[in-house]
DNA sequence: CGGTATCCAAAAGGATACTG
DNA sequence: CAGTATCCTTTTGGATACCG
């Protein structure tokens, strides 16, 4: 996610800009957050518990870097208790159907994957 | 790329497999594999050069997993001095042409990104 | 509720030296 | 040339505590 806790931006974000972009999008955290939006608008909280075992720390960082790159739009509501909701621009849903055909396609592969594991790792432990 | 330098294989490989071949697909130096496997087989050393500044270690360890994967075929000729082939199977292709697609988006789709990063930047530091 | 700040453990990744 | 092995640095990510 290319965010350090001391929140430094310039350093990698110099060469390669669209890399970086890329790996936003592609990061751990980043498929499945883009994966979920695409279904619709979510709640911090909720996305929280809808990823399931994703630290507080992480969605954070994962949400304002997409926020940041203007893939996610973040809406605060001046409520209290706070209510914040998270959804796609357009710009993200760009990226998160990309993203998703990628889920899918690891998805409808995975036997031939699978398969090949198993022949490599048969292949070197006779 | 989920290897340590141990070689451990069977800690992360556990739970929700195919997330992981997502993570090998579009790691750092896989993306940038797979792209340039996409126009023609390479030899180490001068994929080595063609992607620049990746580590030996890195290069490695990247294409042994996406060997393993069944997406990248090696094919070591048994001459010296030692030269090895590596080329895309048609489960890489398939992978690649997606991983490209999505790193042309990033290309096309750059100038927004970089619009909203900096009203984004802007909206903070008043 | 939706974060931020801090600290610490684990993993990724690079440099170097060595080998078949 | 194409790796492997080792050591070390940097980055990532989780746990915890606190705040508006």
């Amino acid at each position: 996610m290319a965010v350090s806790d001391e929140g430094r931006r310039s350093e990698a974000e110099a060469m390669c800009p669209h890399r970086l972009v890329l790996e936003h999008v592609t990061s751990r955290w980043g498929v499945l957050v883009l994966i979920r939006l695409l279904e619709r608008p979510y709640r911090f909280s909720e996305l929280r518990r809808a990823i399931g075992r994703v630290s507080e720390k992480m969605l954070t960082q994962t949400l304002q870097t997409l926020e940041r790159d203007g893939l996610v739009h973040r809406d605060a509501k001046p409520v209290i208790p706070p209510r914040v909701d998270y959804s796609l621009t357009g710009l993200g849903r760009e990226a998160a159907e990309q993203v998703r055909e990628l889920a899918r396609w690891t998805d409808r592969r995975m036997a031939d994957v699978l398969a090949a594991r198993q022949a490599y790792d048969e292949a070197r432990t006779p």
